[in-house]
DNA sequence: CAATTTTGTTAGGCCAGTCTAACATTCATG
DNA sequence: CATGAATGTTAGACTGGCCTAACAAAATTG
């Protein structure tokens, strides 16, 4: 069976219990799955146990929900879905990175295979989307990205910007204000725990900032 | 309302009302609908009660059916998308004339009023799809087509192809083999009525082909 | 023009996906 | 470690879109 052939809720589930392990270990919760799909929890508990009964995820009422390694199959390849589209709108069609989200969101579970496989070349099979997220290749593969949490790093280092979370499509923007984005240089001056506060500094643009714990992290760095 | 909120299904029927009209003064029938459509005649009788009761037909039991201007212009919006994306496929991502239809009918339901306004863009605003159906303008205006149906044309006058009908793709196929295609040259030879059959000639590859009442019906040309 | 055939509608059922409300389980903390 | 809070599940209802079966209307035709 094809992941063209899944509902689209199902690949929306799928996705998003995949995606909640990329970055770190902690898996996803019903609670969140609802609250990220904007749905409540009664319907997601009720669509696992739809895809459990489909063979894509194993799940035990109150227990931890994993993906089979059809569901793993089918959620990569959303992921790539995903992240070619993103990347096709930014270079192809002119969208600003912070602008790609939701657009790819809704195309993925409307494009054909056919048609990523012509974006994929069209683009020159690209492997990092416009966020930095790694693009997986067709059968799956995908290279961990390189890079550390800034709110991890240590100060006055030169280090360079490799992945800036898509999750929240408002810090993108204000991001993309401040001059943010995958290669912008940086180094961070301090971290100042009880302020809650990291401030960074711009050497391209002489320009010092402050974030809060949300966008540190969000904002995956390299030593450059 | 903006038509991206209908269901994929009302955006079906309003597209398919509109276009049985396009081509020819016969208003479309349930019965039609449905084949079209590949459901039963049940769920288009069904369908159009629902698109009623939301103002986008008219329809009395056993009536006629007929599009509201709003029903109309969500209609027109449907296929001006269903006419860019075809466009795009083609010019864009190397899709054959022969191929866009049916990636177009999903895409159409998917992609935003914004990347529609992109993709028209970076396409320089054409005024016709592969097959030579004119694109409606963004308020909905759109020149009709020249030409008339190759079944009605005199022989011995030269003529171009302004249009081909994508309802069959199996017969747009057959077309690309024969090397007919939008801006193909040709001269009908004879009509000879008892056979059904159209026979022209295509100067540029010095070649004759016998055509069925069909594909005669499906090729619209002008004097050239 | 009456009978038959064709076409369209209605009734009732099913499924996925959503909701609210009630209930069950697990977790966290005093 | 017991209890209350947080989290997850189930039950029951609703909607849209589909189906089949039964019925109604219209069109065709002998």
């Amino acid at each position: 069976m094809s992941v063209s052939e899944l509902s689209s809720a199902a690949q929306d589930y799928l996705k998003m219990i995949w995606s909640a392990t990329e970055w770190s270990a902690t898996p996803i919760t019903v609670g969140a799955m609802a609250e990220r799909m904007g749905v409540k929890p009664s319907t997601v508990s009720d669509g696992i146990r739809r895809l459990a009964k489909q063979g894509l995820v194993t799940h035990a009422p109150y227990g931890s929900i994993e993906l089979t390694r059809t569901g793993n199959d089918h959620a990569v390849e959303m992921v790539r879905r995903h992240r070619l589209l993103e990347t096709f709108l930014v270079k192809v069609l002119g969208y600003g990175w912070d602008e790609v989200h939701d657009e790819a969101e809704i195309l993925e579970h409307a494009v054909s295979a056919t048609m990523i496989t012509r974006i994929d070349e069209l683009l020159g099979h690209p492997v990092r989307d416009p966020h930095g997220d790694p693009i997986p290749s067709p059968d799956g593969q995908l290279r961990p990205p390189q890079g550390v949490r800034l709110a991890a790093v240590d100060p006055d280092r030169p280090l360079t910007i490799t992945r800036i979370s898509d999750a929240d499509p408002d810090m993108l923007r204000y991001f993309t204000e401040l001059g943010l984005a995958p290669d912008t240089r940086l180094t961070v001056l301090a971290h100042r725990p009880y302020a809650d506060v990291t401030t960074i500094r711009l050497p391209d643009r002489d320009l010092d900032i402050d974030l809060g714990p949300s966008a540190a992290e969000s904002i995956w760095v390299i030593a450059s």
